[in-house]
DNA sequence: ATTAGCAGTCGCGGCAGGCGAGTGCCAGGC
DNA sequence: GCCTGGCACTCGCCTGCCGCGACTGCTAAT
């Protein structure tokens, strides 16, 4: 969160003005002039006085103006000013928080479909573009592991997890298991390692390799082996994300030249950029607020990005959010993320 | 395919000067004039003469001109003609098709890898919007199916198809299972059903059903109900498509209408309309062409769709194909179109 | 400290003129 | 009869020009 400035520079008054011209300027993307900001203001200020302000407001570097004799617009740090200091969060109404919270608990059948159904409610009720990080469980328990004969040499491995998912791997084996092999196989390891984390069990697992070996037992080698193989590769479980309404920004003035436009969507489908950029906002408390440059990728200088960690059980397992246009109507978006967020949260918990 | 001409209805040199016509504005994108066919036709005729013979392919609809000063532009009819008479297609080297296979190979490992490694391809190597349906095989043979005890009241049922993908289905079921009953609920199934189709499977349980209602044998009962549960709403799988390179299409100056471009990629995103085009493809033969207007829908009035079916075992199971402005380099595209779904065909066999 | 007035700046829309690309038509030549 | 050179004509596009309107900054008066 940068901030050039000290919250007092500005006084009572000064503060009022930029408030208000950053809302005009968000309701209609046009520069706002001296004339419009003293009708607009209720301060009854004539425009000569309103323009004496403006001049130190684009002195301190929170507005600019696009040309002489054009009105002034917020800078990223007029909007940065605006949104640390003198927004009035409007929540939405309670109608649709239940709306939300029906469309979420209708789609909870996976937990694929509550994010993917959590994005298109951020997008469509925004009307920008929605991102949801699909969940990823630091420590996912064990619940279950078995072994399925498929065919000559090879071993279907299901291995069901504490969040409810079940996942499948088929193994290509050395020599050939008879079910009675596989099931006590399947006995052995889940004696051993349900109800752990997968991470544990891994270390685990290298461990009881080694001791096995000495001991000559080929059954438990050949369990162990196979876990391994059922096991592995599930921890580069990569993060992705979900998007939707990015069609919502070709509305947007701002972005209506192709060549840019056409930068933003590769860089939506690259997801790399957009994914590491998601990854600086899950630490922190709260909703996250990066306006123009203060990404740091080029391709987003027009944009902002307000996000959102959500939780499972405590532990924070993803980030939603919406991009947009610098000029965003924040009042409304940033509760908007909020809810949605811990809306999110509550619904992934209460499944399964 | 329609075709409001005949054949024949133009000599040999006409046919000769549109070819190289549509060639031309292919490459360039701008309307081709009297001077600069008549230097590239290679005939020797002066400018005169060919303007003649363009305003002869005017009226009978095959070129246009923008506007009294341009020069002239295919029409959709005129594209047509060429497709269907005119071309000469340029098939692509053996080197970038045994880039294709190797791409297709590497990502075998599930289907939806190979489908959509072969729609980057399309993409990558058209510079258009490349889509695969992903397939769907009617007759679903069944290989084994499997049961296991989750918790109290909620069994796994695990269906291994003959394509060799791996469905899970948690059941909730009305009372609690040993693993031992489940056991023999699977023998018993798989003794009965494995190897025969899905469909097949499906109307076998309702009969039996009905009979062993009679015999009041409880164990067989819940066995049939468990296996109607985990194989129903399988048939539902709906189909569904993968794109990429849709940002190719941005490039197009035919296109760089921002509104066009929202309206064109909703349809993408909406895919309801653009996979009933795919699937009017689905049963010719070879590749299909629709130019324009022909497709029946406004927003791809300015584009052309090329598609070619997939098959697995002599089973048609998905279309693929490209999506471009009707200036598109057919010559090229459709060798590429044609390839590659033999290809993927051949690499989908081959899995398992 | 606030305000009215005024000069000055600049974007934008409209208009006119010149340029260039391309066309259609016609008359003459092979 | 087909081909061609020439010519008049049509437009789209670019450029420069003008006037309007929306602002600003400055100054002097309250």
């Amino acid at each position: 969160m940068p901030r050039k400035y000290s919250a007092d520079i500005l006084n009572e008054r000064a503060q009022h003005l930029l408030r208000v011209l950053v809302r005009r300027y968000i309701r209609d993307g046009q520069p706002v002039g001296s004339r419009t900001l003293s009708r607009d203001a209720g301060l009854d200020l004539s425009p000569a006085t309103i323009r004496n302000v403006m001049s130190d407001l684009e002195e301190l570097g929170f507005i600019a103006a696009p040309h002489t004799s054009a009105g002034r617009v917020p800078t990223d740090l007029g909007y940065r000013f605006f949104v640390d200091t003198l927004i009035k969060l409007k929540p939405p109404s309670g109608n649709e928080v239940h709306r939300l919270e029906q469309q979420l608990t209708r789609d909870s059948e996976t937990s694929k479909a509550v994010v993917a159904s959590a994005c298109s409610f951020l997008s469509g009720f925004t009307q920008l573009a929605g991102v949801v990080t699909v969940p990823i469980q630091k420590h996912t328990g064990l619940t279950q592991i078995e072994f399925l004969h498929l065919s000559e040499q090879r071993v279907l491995a299901i291995l069901v997890l504490s969040s409810g998912e079940v996942q499948n791997r088929v193994l290509h084996v050395g020599r050939n298991f008879s079910q009675d092999e596989l099931r006590r196989a399947t006995n052995f390891l889940n004696e051993q390692f349900a109800g752990r984390d997968l991470d544990e069990i891994r270390a685990s697992l290298l461990r009881k390799l080694q001791e096995t070996r000495q001991s000559m037992n080929h059954a438990m080698l050949d369990a162990i082996r196979m876990a391994q193989q059922a096991i592995e590769g599930d921890g580069q479980q990569q993060p992705e994300y979900v998007i939707a309404g990015e069609t919502n920004l070709m509305d947007f003035a701002e972005l209506s030249d192709v060549d840019k436009l056409r930068r933003l969507f590769d860089a939506f489908n690259e997801q790399r950029d957009i994914l590491h950029l998601l990854d600086q906002t899950l630490r922190a408390h709260g909703v996250q607020i990066m306006i123009g440059h203060e990404s740091g990728y080029r391709i987003l200088d027009d944009c902002s990005v307000v996000t959102a960690h959500y939780e499972i059980d405590d532990e924070i397992v993803g980030v939603l959010g919406v991009i947009g246009p610098t000029r965003m109507a924040y009042e409304r978006v940033i509760p908007i993320v909020d809810i949605t967020a811990k809306l999110l949260g509550a619904v992934l918990n209460s499944r399964s």
